[in-house]
RNA sequence: CGCGGGGUGGAGCAGUUUGGAAGCUCGUCGGGCUCAUAACCCGGAGGUCGCAGGUUCAAAUCCUGCCCCCGCAA
C-alpha cells in the first residue's frame, strides 16, 4: 500500500505511527506549516512533522493544499490511498478522487453525531457516556463520508478531553490499519451515514471556559471536563484568572450533610464552603460545585488543600463577576 | 526583543517599596487531653531565601547577567 498521510496535531500521531509500523509505504507527509507557538512566538512544527521526520518520511507542508501547483505535487506519488486524521484543511474534489482506495478520514466520534472541528471536547461537554472513533470514505462535504469501520469507547466519570483525546487516538490509530486491510482485500462494507440524526461540532473557543455559576453543577462538570487541557474552564478571583482544573457536582443535600449548611442561602457564584481541605462553590439549580483543582494566574496548577493554605478565601466571597 | 506574575524548610504563601537576627497556615516527629478523632493543647526537627557575580559594616530585600515555572496574547 502507498500511502500519503495528511495530519497536524497529536491526535494524528499514534495513527502514522500505527501505519508505519503496518508496513504501509508511507510516502510522504502532508501537514500544516510552521508557526510561531508559545510564549515568546517561537517557531514550531507540528507533532505530525516530527513524527514524519523521525521515521524519515519526505515532509509536505503547503499553505493551501487546494492550489493546482499542490495538488500537482501530490499527484506524483500515485498513492493508494490518502489517510486524513485531523488536517486542519478541507480537501478539494481532485484530491478525494486521487487515489485508487479515495481518501480515508479517522474522525474522533460515532458519526453522524458531532461531525466538525471538535468532536472529542463536545462529547465531554454535553455528558455523553459514551463516543468513539469512525473511519470513512471522505466525500466533497465534511464528515458527510460513507462509514467504513467505527468502534465504541466508554467515557469514564472524570474523563476530561484530554484523555479522551489519548483513547480514540490510540483506538483510531488501530481503527485505520484494519481499514485499510479491509480496503485492500475488498472486504470494506461502506455505510451512508444517517443525515437526519447528523449533530455538528463548532470549534472550541476560549471564551467558552467561562464558568456559569447559575448553571446546574453537574453542566459545569462537564464544562471543567470538557475544555480540559486546553482552553480549560475558568472564572476569576480578586481580579485574577482562576482556572479550574477538577470539581465534582454537588446536589443540595450532598452539600448539606458534607457542611451541615443549605446550599439555598448563598447565590450563585458565591464561595459557599470553605474548610482547611475543601472549597465549595454555590452552583445554579440549588447545586454546589466542589472545586478540587485549581490555579490562580501566574501559579502553578494544585489541589484545592494547597490552594487554600496561601489563599484565604471566605465565605459568602463573589467568583466570576 | 509581544505583555505580565513567580521561584523563601516536604506543600501553599507572607516578608522585598523604607537593607540589619527568616515568619504564617498545613504536613511531619515526640508528648498530652479524649471513649475516640482528620478535633484540641504542648514541644521538636527541617531553609545554600532559583544560580552566578556586584554594592555594603550588613542583602531574601539594592544592581548586573543567567536558568526554570506560570497567566495573557498569538
Amino acid at each position: 500500500m502507498k500511502v500519503i498521510f495528511m495530519g497536524t496535531p497529536d491526535f494524528a500521531v499514534p495513527t502514522l505511527r500505527e501505519l508505519v509500523k503496518s508496513g504501509a509505504n508511507v510516502v510522504l507527509a502532508v501537514t500544516q506549516p510552521d508557526r510561531p507557538k508559545g510564549r515568546g512566538g517561537k517557531m514550531s512544527q507540528s507533532p505530525v512533522k516530527e513524527t514524519a521526520l523521525e521515521y524519515g518520511i519526505p515532509v509536505y507542508q503547503p499553505d493551501r493544499i487546494r492550489r493546482p501547483e499542490h495538488i500537482a505535487y501530490l499527484r506524483q506519488f500515485e498513492a493508494d490511498v490518502i489517510v486524513v486524521v485531523a488536517f486542519g484543511q478541507i480537501l478539494p474534489k481532485e484530491i478525494l478522487e486521487m487515489p485508487k482506495y479515495g481518501c480515508v478520514n479517522v474522525h474522533a466520534s460515532l458519526l453522524p453525531k458531532f461531525r466538525g472541528a471538535a468532536p472529542i471536547q463536545w462529547a465531554v461537554l454535553s455528558g455523553e457516556k459514551v463516543s468513539g472513533v469512525t473511519t470513512m470514505k471522505m466525500d466533497e462535504t465534511l464528515d458527510t463520508g460513507d462509514i467504513i469501520l467505527q468502534k465504541e469507547v466508554a467515557l469514564d466519570e472524570d474523563e476530561t478531553s484530554g484523555s479522551l483525546f489519548d483513547k480514540l487516538s490510540t483506538v483510531g490509530a488501530e481503527l485505520l490499519v484494519e481499514t485499510l486491510k479491509e480496503l485492500e482485500q475488498g472486504t470494506a462494507v461502506f455505510t451512508k451515514q444517517d443525515d437526519a440524526i447528523a449533530t455538528y461540532t463548532k470549534m472550541i473557543k476560549k471564551e467558552q471556559g467561562q464558568i456559569d455559576f447559575t448553571k446546574p453543577a453537574a453542566e459545569i462538570d462537564c464544562l471543567v471536563r470538557g475544555m480540559a487541557p486546553w482552553p480549560s474552564a475558568f472564572t476569576t478571583c480578586r481580579g485574577k484568572m482562576l482556572k479550574i482544573w477538577k470539581a465534582k457536582p454537588l446536589s443540595g443535600q450532598d452539600f448539606a450533610s458534607r457542611f451541615g449548611k443549605e446550599i439555598s442561602i448563598f447565590q450563585p457564584g458565591q464561595v459557599a464552603a470553605v474548610t482547611k481541605k475543601e472549597l465549595a462553590v454555590c452552583a445554579g439549580e440549588g447545586t454546589a460545585l466542589l472545586v478540587e483543582e485549581l490555579q490562580l494566574a501566574g501559579k502553578k496548577r494544585m489541589a484545592a488543600d494547597a490552594f487554600l493554605r496561601g489563599v484565604q478565601l471566605r465565605e459568602g466571597e463573589q467568583l466570576g463577576g
